[in-house]
DNA sequence: GCACTTTCTGTAAGCCCTTACATTTTCAGT
DNA sequence: ACTGAAAATGTAAGGGCTTACAGAAAGTGC
C-alpha cells in the first residue's frame, strides 16, 4: 500500500489541504510546512495516486494530455527509413514541447485483421497524426472519431487536416537553382506520378525562359526492381542523348540516380563535370553513399512532422475550423553533383 | 457532460450496480436488464470515465500499460536512420502485442537542459526501453526509478537489462561466409573501437585456418568528414595491396565502403570481380545506393526492439531477478559485392 | 404450500485526490 | 492596542466508478 495524502497530512501535522497545495503548487504554503509536507513525502516515498487526481480534477481535465502518432499499412520497406524517422521525431518534438506525450502506433491490416489499435479503442489520445489510410470500413470509423492529421498523402483528404510536402515548389526550386547555375537544357526524369513536381518544373522552366523541349522530360514506370530499374533508366539516358541537344542537368528522385549514374556512366559521361544531377527527397545515407555524393531537395520532414502536429493540437482545439492543408516547401542540399556550367 | 453510470441507471430503471455488472460483464444479469441497460448506453454514447474507473478498481490495476521507448542524446545522424526506425518499430510491436501501449520520447540534455521529459515526472509508465545515455546525475536518477533495458550500448551496464547487437558473432559469421566461398585472405578495415568486430574476425580466421595476417587488418581512427575519410581509406587499400599477397575480400562498415570502393577503383580493381566487400549494418539505402549493391550484416535490429521490450515485460514482472544481457546474432544480406573466388 | 438454495438486484461505502468556502493567523497602518 | 486586508490553513463536499453486503425474486424438492 503506498501513502496517501492523508498520510502525508499525519506525518507533517498539517491538512490534507495543505499537501495538496504543497504537491500542486497552486497556493501559498508556508515555508517551513511546506518542508515538513516534503520530507514527509520523501521519507514515505510518496506517489500521487494519479486516478485520483484525474478524477478530481474532472472536467476540466477532459483531455489525456496523449496524442498518438501512427503508422497506417506503411510496408516495412517505407516505414524503415530516415525520413519516417524524421517524421516522427518532428511530431514528437511538438507535442513534448506543449507537456504533451507522444504515442507510437502501427497498424497493419494485413498481418492485424480487424483488429482496432488499443489506443483508439480506449481513447487516451487527444488526436492523432498518421501516416497512410486503413483499409476496412470499421478502421475509418474508429480512427474519424479523433481530431487529426494525415502526413503527406498523394491527395489532400476532404475530411481532415493535411500537412504536405511542396513537390511542386520544390521541384519548381531545383530548376530555378540549377539555371543560376547556368542550365538551360534540364530533363526530368521520373514516374508518371510525378505529376506535382513536372508541374513545378514546368512552372520554373517557363518562367527562366529555359528551353522547353518535350523530349527532355521522361516519365515512365520506371521499375522498382533493380536490374529492369537499370535498363529503364538507361533507356531514358540514351533517348536523352540522341536529341540533336542533350542535356546539361537531370532532375530525378533520389531512388533513381545510382542507376542514372551508371548509365551516364556507361556513355562516357561524368557526374558532375559533363552533366550535373540532382536527386529528390535527400535520404541522407544513400545520396552520400553515391560517387559524387547526390545534390538532393530535402523535404523537411521533420519539419513537416512539426507542423502537422501544431496543427492538429489547434484542431483539438478549435473542432469546428474548416480543414486546413498544410504545406512546405523543400530546401536543396548541396552535396557533389552539380556544378556550374 | 457525458453521461455517467447514473444516467444510465435512470435511463434503464436499474441500479447503478446493474449497469456497472453490465459494463464489467462480472455478474449474471437477466437478460432483459442487460438489454436495456446496452440500449441506454449506446443512446447516451456513454463512455465510462476511465480515471473514476482506475480508482474504484484500486490497487488490482497499478500497471498503466504504458512503456516508454527513449532516445536519449542520439544525435539527428543517427536518430534519423533506417535502424533507429526499426528499433522503434521492434519495440512497438512486442509492446502492442501484448496491449499496451508504447510511448516515444526523445531527451537531449543539450537542448533540454535539466528538464526531465514529463513521462518519466508523472510516471504513467510501467518501464522504458532506450538507447543512449543521459549525461546529468539528476536524469540518471529519474531514469534508475524504473524497470528499464538498454538498446546496443557500448558495454552493458551493471544497473539494468541491456540488448546488444553480437558484433562478434556477425564479423565472425562474415568472414566464414567468405571463407565458405573460397576466400582465405581477408582485410578487416575499420574504427579501432571495432574491438568486438575484430575479436570475431580472429575467431573466424583462426577456427576456419585462413591466412593470418597482421598486415590484413586496419582499424585507424578514420575521419568521418567525406574527404578526410577518402584519404584514410585509400591509405589502406594502398597499405593493403603493397602486401606481398594482398586481400582477396574485405571486411568493414556500410558507412566506409563507398570510400573503399572508390579507392580500389583508382588502383583499377573491381568489385566484385577483383575484390570482394562486405558491410556491416545493412543500412539498405546505403547499401542499394552503391553500385554493385553492398552486401551487408544485417543488426536485425527490428528483432533486436522486440527482444528487448519482451525483456522488459519480464523485468517489470519479476524486478528482482538478475539483470540479463540479451544479445541477437546478424544476418548476411547478400547483394553483389561479395563473388566465390 | 413450505423451507431452502440459487440467482438477481439494490444500497451505500469507499477509492484518493482537488478545491470552494470558512476560519484562523499574520501583518501593515493607524 | 485596534482595525481591516491579505495570507495561510482547515473542513468537507464531491468526482464516477466498483463491490461487499443485504435483501428480493425465482427455482427446487418434498
Amino acid at each position: 500500500m503506498s501513502a496517501t495524502v492523508f498520510d502525508i497530512a499525519k506525518k507533517a501535522t498539517v491538512s490534507i489541504a495543505t499537501v495538496s497545495r504543497v504537491l500542486n503548487n497552486t497556493q501559498n504554503v508556508s515555508h517551513e510546512r511546506k518542508q515538513r509536507v516534503l520530507a514527509a513525502m520523501e521519507e514515505l516515498d510518496f506517489q500521487p495516486n494519479r486516478w485520483a487526481r484525474g478524477m478530481a480534477k474532472g472536467q476540466k481535465n477532459q483531455q489525456t494530455g496523449q496524442v498518438a502518432m501512427m503508422l497506417i499499412n506503411i510496408p516495412d520497406r517505407i516505414a524503415h527509413t530516415a525520413y519516417t524517422m524524421q517524421y516522427i521525431h518532428g511530431v514528437q518534438q511538438e507535442i513534448a514541447a506543449t507537456g504533451r506525450k507522444c504515442l507510437f502506433v502501427t497498424w497493419n491490416d494485413q498481418t492485424d485483421g480487424d483488429t482496432i489499435p488499443q489506443v483508439l479503442l480506449d481513447g487516451e489520445i487527444d488526436g492523432v497524426v498518421f501516416k497512410g489510410y486503413p483499409y476496412t470500413e470499421i478502421g475509418k470509423q474508429w480512427l474519424s472519431r479523433y481530431p487529426r492529421i494525415i502526413l503527406n498523402p498523394p491527395a489532400a483528404p476532404p475530411d481532415c487536416d493535411s500537412a504536405m510536402v511542396d513537390y511542386e515548389e520544390g521541384a519548381h526550386d531545383s530548376v530555378a537553382y540549377l539555371a543560376s547555375l547556368g542550365h538551360r537544357r534540364i530533363a526530368f526524369v521520373g514516374l508518371p506520378s510525378f505529376r506535382t513536381k513536372l508541374l513545378g518544373y514546368r512552372r520554373a522552366v517557363e518562367e527562366l525562359g529555359l528551353d522547353v523541349d518535350e523530349g527532355l522530360i521522361h516519365t515512365r514506370n520506371i521499375s522498382l526492381e533493380d536490374t529492369s530499374q537499370e535498363l529503364d533508366l538507361n533507356w531514358a539516358i540514351e533517348n536523352l542523348w540522341s536529341l540533336s541537344k542533350p542535356p546539361t542537368a537531370i532532375l530525378s528522385n533520389d531512388y533513381f540516380c545510382g542507376a542514372i549514374y551508371k548509365a551516364l556512366a556507361k556513355r562516357g559521361l561524368k557526374v558532375p563535370d559533363d552533366v550535373s544531377v540532382i536527386g529528390y527527397d535527400n535520404e541522407a545515407s544513400h545520396c552520400e553513399a553515391l560517387i559524387p555524393k547526390l545534390t538532393s531537395v530535402d523535404i523537411e520532414a521533420v519539419e513537416l512532422g512539426r507542423l502537422a502536429a501544431k496543427q492538429l493540437l489547434d484542431r483539438i482545439q478549435k473542432p469546428q475550423e474548416r480543414y486546413r492543408k498544410i504545406s512546405i516547401r523543400g530546401r536543396i542540399v548541396e552535396r557533389g553533383s552539380v556544378r556550374k556550367l
